[in-house]
DNA sequence: GTGTTTGCAAAGAATTTGCAACGAA
DNA sequence: TTCGTTGCAAATTCTTTGCAAACAC
C-alpha cells in the first residue's frame, strides 16, 4: 500500500535505519488522534513486538520529535504526550480523565510586543474544562 | 507588615493551618516570577528551613492547588511548574533552556464550535521558542 | 486535647542510560 | 562489514504515600 511507501521514504529521507519497530511506531502515531503516551504506544504494540522494550519507544519517540514528525505535548502535567498531527492546531483536555481533543479552528493571534527578543517558533490555545463524558458524571 | 497579615486571613479563610513551611511557600510562590517548580522551592527554602523535607513541597502544594491558590502548569514536560499569579494569562516557554515568561496581553478567543459539549473553564495561550538569551548562543 | 501537618524513608510512576548483541544498509 | 538500533536491566528523576512524632488551634 501507498502508506507504508511513503513511511519509508519519510524514514529514508531523514535517514532513519527503518525497524520493524520504528515503522510500527510511527504507523501507529499517525493513525490515532489519541495524542497517546509513551505507555500507550508500547501496550498498543507489545502485541506485535512482544520483545520490544520502553527504551525502544522513548528512543524512537525520542528521534521522531527530534526531526519534527512528532510532537511532543506539555499539556498534561502528568506524563507526556505525543502528537503525529503536526500542522498548527490547538488542544482540549478534561482536567477529570486526561482525553485531549484537537482543535482546528484557526486563532488571530499576533506575537505580543513583551515577546520580541525572543524567537517563537510557533503558539497554540489550551482548552481546559471537562469533556462531555466527564461532564455528566460530575 | 501587611503583606504577612494578608497571607495569614488568606490561609484562615481557607480553614489551612498555618505552619512557617506553608507561610514560607506561599510567600516565595507570591514574590517570584520564575515558575518554579516542586525542586526550585524546595531548594529556595531549604537554608530557612533545614529540616523541611520535599513531601512538605508536596503536599503543601497540593493543597494551595486544592483551593485554587496557586496553579499547576502543564507547559514543561519533563515536571510540574507552580504560579501564583492566577488571573489569567499566558505563557511563552523557551524550549531550550525551559524559562518561563509571563504574557500579560488579552487575546480574544471565543470558545470553538467543536468543544461545545465540553465544559470549558479556562484557555491560555502557550508560545514556545528560544529566549533572549539563549537565542545568542545558538 | 484533637486532628492536621511534618519529616523521614520507602514506594511508585515516568523516563533515561549503559552496554552487549543484532540487523539494515 | 559497519554503524546505528534493540532489548534488558539498572539508574535517575519526579512525585506520592505510610506512619510516628510534632504542632496549630
Amino acid at each position: 500500500m501507498d502508506e507504508l511507501k511513503r513511511r519509508l521514504e519519510t524514514y529514508r529521507k531523514l535517514g532513519l535505519k527503518l525497524t520493524p519497530q520504528r515503522l510500527a511506531i510511527l504507523e501507529y502515531l499517525e493513525n490515532t488522534r489519541e495524542h497517546p503516551s509513551a505507555e500507550d504506544i508500547y501496550n498498543a504494540l507489545k502485541e506485535r513486538f512482544p520483545s520490544m522494550s520502553f527504551a525502544t519507544v522513548y528512543n524512537t519517540l525520542e528521534v521522531l520529535v527530534e526531526r519534527g514528525l512528532v510532537k511532543e505535548l506539555g499539556i498534561d502535567p502528568s506524563k507526556k504526550r505525543f502528537d503525529s498531527f503536526t500542522h498548527p492546531h490547538h488542544h482540549f483536555i478534561c482536567r477529570k480523565c486526561g482525553k485531549i481533543l484537537d482543535v482546528e479552528r484557526n486563532f488571530d493571534i499576533t506575537i505580543p510586543a513583551e515577546l520580541s527578543d525572543c524567537e517563537v517558533t510557533n503558539f497554540q490555545v489550551v482548552f481546559e474544562g471537562l469533556c462531555r463524558d466527564c461532564k455528566k458524571t460530575d
